[in-house]
DNA sequence: CTCTATAATGTAATTAAACTACATAAAATG
DNA sequence: CATTTTATGTAGTTTAATTACATTATAGAG
């Protein structure tokens, strides 16, 4: 007998989030209930936006056992189960990362792009403080100009890095293709910075340039794999290892890993600079705002 | 039960990010749906388990207003607001995220920037279900042309899903200051995608051509704030709404929200499309791979 | 290897929740 | 004051969750 009195158990509370648990009791369940616990643990996504009949038709059990199940994880019904399983997904270590595979449906697709891209950031967090935040944020401080280069899909990167840290107040350009690059560097100076982003570092003529840059005197921080050639040229390098996939439906989730490091190195830059960046960001913030907050 | 131990949250005041919105979007909700967002911030807690019978028992309105107020938030029922009032009560329990301080050393900062940017995503994740993938993706499918459509900061995200997306083998413009995009919409057909990327969703002339465009029979998909004027004019819309924070420190990690939800669609039109899309990927990467893994 | 007891599971009916369509009332507009 | 628009409620429909009960499988005793 189970004494399911009414008992209603607070989310929130219970430090090992519910996916553990249902791995934990694993052992102690029936073949069929079992079948449901694997398919939740192994589709936690999906299974939170699942209604029951959903849930029994993909692990082709009857309705009731669903419910059995909820109850023999102590949950008083199907509704519970659910509202433990989205306060489960708030964890991000519940999130593995499953490849798209051509026959997936849309909506397990787009769930499994953005896991992946969470995947990508969490690894970003580990690999933070092996990184060379204050050295790289040291020069920036007193740099004359910040240049962003970035060549194809990381052009956007560093445009969008050059228009974060513009609003800081500091002159900042940006160079994203091997002509503007070459140009920029053979003009390069010590007080300058290149900020480079560049997954796999081997395009010779950024390496060339950045080279050059740093012959010189400016100070290269490039965003690439720390084995490349870039990386061997660049004075401070952040490591955004290009993804080993082989897999043509993987998105480019490395770019948001490179947009937060920038994201990171930018308000980095801006404690450092003080109150005067504070007041630039504050302006740049109104500039926007105020535009449609006051007229209705 | 004890309701919360140790941790320092007041669930039910401001510390959770749906009720900030719920408040913020009071003014603009009716006297009934204003009944029932007063009583779901005043009671979170008891919101959480409440049955939309209970909800209109307790604030005195008929069940249909409760939904209608789900609406105007932007969600897509009941069902959906209680998806995420659970998992907004998450927040402040674990993941804590403390903005960025004045005073915060560089690699302090450098974590609480990853850890919001990863923060961004884990809500995308919760907002995914009830955002429309099937549909526009349907429209995609069909499309003579995409036109990626943004202002500002926002015009990055665009230009670089403009990127991905032409990798497919679609036919993908740009429209990124107001002149383009009011030139752009006039010539409006009803077999354009617009895919259109705004915070706020408020600046008047990409309204205006958005809607231009809409009556000219061309669909409009928005990354948006599900209750701006964007919104009301598109066809489809992907609540991406802006964060309510004041700090100037915050980085803007909702754009990573956006690039990924991009990159979703993306991924979901490529298989949608089948292997012609999964060829031309194949293609583009290879253009770039022959280039530095030939030759030594 | 049967028979019985018990556990496991499913079927079908029941209840309750979420939502829709339409009607009516209130407010705003000309 | 008529007319449109907006807000709200009533009643019905659909879907989800749950229960009661029937059936099947499994294990142990003879």
């Amino acid at each position: 007998m189970q004494e399911n009195n009414k008992r209603k158990n607070k989310v929130g509370q219970g430090g090992n989030s519910l996916v553990k648990r249902i791995e934990r009791q694993l052992g102690q369940l029936s073949r069929s209930e079992k079948r449901v616990a694997q398919w939740i643990i192994e589709n936690v996504a999906s299974a939170v936006d699942a209604s029951i009949s959903e849930v029994a038709e993909a692990t082709q059990v009857s309705q009731p056992t669903v419910i059995r199940f909820c109850r023999s994880m102590g949950m008083t019904g199907f509704r519970d189960l659910r509202t433990h399983l989205i306060a489960a997904m708030q964890r991000p270590d519940n999130y593995l990362h499953n490849d798209v595979a051509i026959n997936d449906d849309t909506d397990d697709a787009v769930v499994k792009v953005v896991e992946s891209s969470i995947r990508a950031l969490v690894d970003l967090r580990t690999l933070l403080s092996g990184m060379p935040f204050q050295a790289a944020i040291g020069k920036m401080v007193n740099a004359r100009q910040l240049i962003f280069v970035g060549l194809g899909a990381s052009g956007y990167v560093a445009r969008d890095a050059c228009h974060k840290f513009f609003r800081l107040g500091i002159p900042c350009s940006t160079a994203l293709d091997s002509q503007t690059i070459l140009q920029q560097s053979a003009i390069a100076r010590s007080d300058e910075v290149y900020v480079v982003i560049s997954h796999v570092g081997e395009w010779a003529e950024m390496v060339d340039g950045m080279r050059c840059a740093r012959d010189r005197g400016a100070t290269i921080i490039a965003l690439t794999d720390p084995v490349s050639s870039l990386a061997k040229v660049a004075t401070w390098v952040f490591d955004c290892h290009p993804p080993e996939d082989t897999n043509v439906f993987t998105p480019m989730s490395s770019r948001l890993a490179q947009l937060t490091l920038l994201d990171g190195l930018q308000i980095g830059l801006a404690l450092e600079l003080g109150e005067q960046a504070e007041e630039n960001l504050k302006l740049t913030k109104q500039a926007l705002f105020s535009k449609w907050s006051q007229d209705p």
